[in-house]
DNA sequence: GCCCATTTGTGCGTATGTATG
DNA sequence: GCATACATACGCACAAATGGG
């Protein structure tokens, strides 16, 4: 990764009215996300970066730091500034904002998913209080997890926000990261999401697909998503069958939030 | 809350090494975490606290930006920055990371904790691979969820570190917010917190005390919290029995994560 | 609708401290 | 000890949002 190209990112991700900082941290975030810059790579120091780019010293240093809070990239004094293995790792890693740990209790489970269902459905529906639009295109997927249960997966965003879901090929749609998606079209990080977790009955075609007992008692996890703080982008229904497998939430929380 | 007090509050937050706009962060988080200044109050404009801290205005805005991304202030253009009544609200808010959501989906059902026992355990135990350390002070209590049902928590603390657990009289205990008696013992929030859930079912006495049948399957909750970012601070786990009511998970995750 | 004071938001340039190899 | 690179801090200038007259 060197300035030049980050350079010309730069541009593409600068708009009127954006701060630089925003800019200049959505461009190296596109940069990981789209799989440019690897795991590890080290970027250009604060210097260089302040040298090249239209972007003084404590801009730049701004921008980084809230990388650094979203654990994108890694700064080390007298090294440098990596991108961080964590975040993005590599293609479709974590499928949710949670993931199934593993037997070490230091990994994940790897997920495999399969799409169902692309099409478009008529409002009210789950979806409708979140995202406010009436119409919806609504993705069904069954997403199997390592190679010891499935979980059921029910995705709704607005057609006319994101036509992109719409368009694109289903054999893709299988393969990508629909965060990743989101960020490519809007130009912009989703910041925001709100999880809903009980325990639930899903419906019978969801237990058949899931290949469980009919009544049988799920974990059912609701999420709206927000790009940036307040903008409703999509909405998310995930059934999980009975599993001695814990879900970490990956509630990486700055907020202080008082209590025990 | 006026600037003066804020100095004072300064002094006391201010060590050598800390840097000033980690000290002015925990100093406004304390006048809000120790019911000083209430939801609403209006702070000083940054230039008042520019003049009167020994703190320049670009450093102030840095402290001020993180208590806004951590929801503790609000900041409006032209009006003045302001205590959330989000973050903390009054006594013993929400004694989880998550909350129980209540019928109108806004809100939040009340809690009443109740404090079954304190004691000292000897390890290794489920606190020792989190906590790094033999022995624990243990506090489990039972959570009336509105007049509903009841959860069960179990909370482990290193009384060496944290000897304020060991000291408090019980009746206080059973009112105060444990995050926000560590606020005021380590004079540092708790950033992180890491969640893992699953379906379990509970021990013997834990059924018996939440009133539910044995080998009845609840929601289990364990909960890693940190002081700062990597400073083990105390361990819990919970048990939820079945329930209709969705629990609302705060993740307030700013991280990107790349998925759907 | 428009001007204006207030207050926050963004951005720059610079200086100095501190951790790493 | 020394060079490198990040971390903190200062002071200033101007833009943008808000609310009142």
């Amino acid at each position: 990764m060197n300035a030049i190209d980050l350079s010309q990112l730069l541009e593409r991700f600068s708009r009127p009215g954006l701060p630089k900082y925003t800019a200049l941290h959505d461009a190296v975030l596109h940069a990981v996300a789209s799989g440019q810059v690897k795991p590890g790579t080290r970027m250009p120091n604060e210097q260089e970066l302040a040298q090249v780019l239209p972007i003084s010293l404590g801009t730049i240093q701004r921008a980084l730091r809230q990388l650094v809070d979203e654990r994108v990239i890694q700064r080390r004094p007298g090294q440098g500034s990596f991108i961080s293995d964590r975040s993005s790792g590599g293609q479709m890693e974590h499928p949710f904002h949670c993931r199934f740990v593993d037997d070490s209790g230091q990994g994940y489970l790897p997920v495999f998913p399969e799409v169902l269902s692309r099409e478009r459905v008529s409002g009210p529906g789950p979806w409708t209080a979140h995202l406010r639009c009436k119409d919806a295109l609504q993705i069904i997927r069954r997403i199997r997890i390592g190679d010891e249960f499935s979980v059921h997966s029910a995705f709704w965003v607005d057609p006319l926000r994101l036509p992109v879901f719409v368009s694109m090929p289903l054999r893709q749609l299988t393969s990508e990261n629909f965060k990743q998606v989101i960020f490519r079209a809007c130009g912009q990080a989703i910041h925001k999401v709100d999880l809903f977790t009980r325990q639930d009955v899903p419906p019978l075609e969801v237990s058949k697909l899931l290949d469980i007992p009919a009544r049988q008692f799920c974990s059912s996890l609701r999420v709206q998503a927000f790009l940036g703080e307040t903008d409703p982008i999509y909405y998310q229904r995930i059934f999980t069958p009975p599993t001695e497998r814990e879900l970490h939430i990956v509630s990486d929380s700055r907020a202080p939030g008082f209590a025990p």
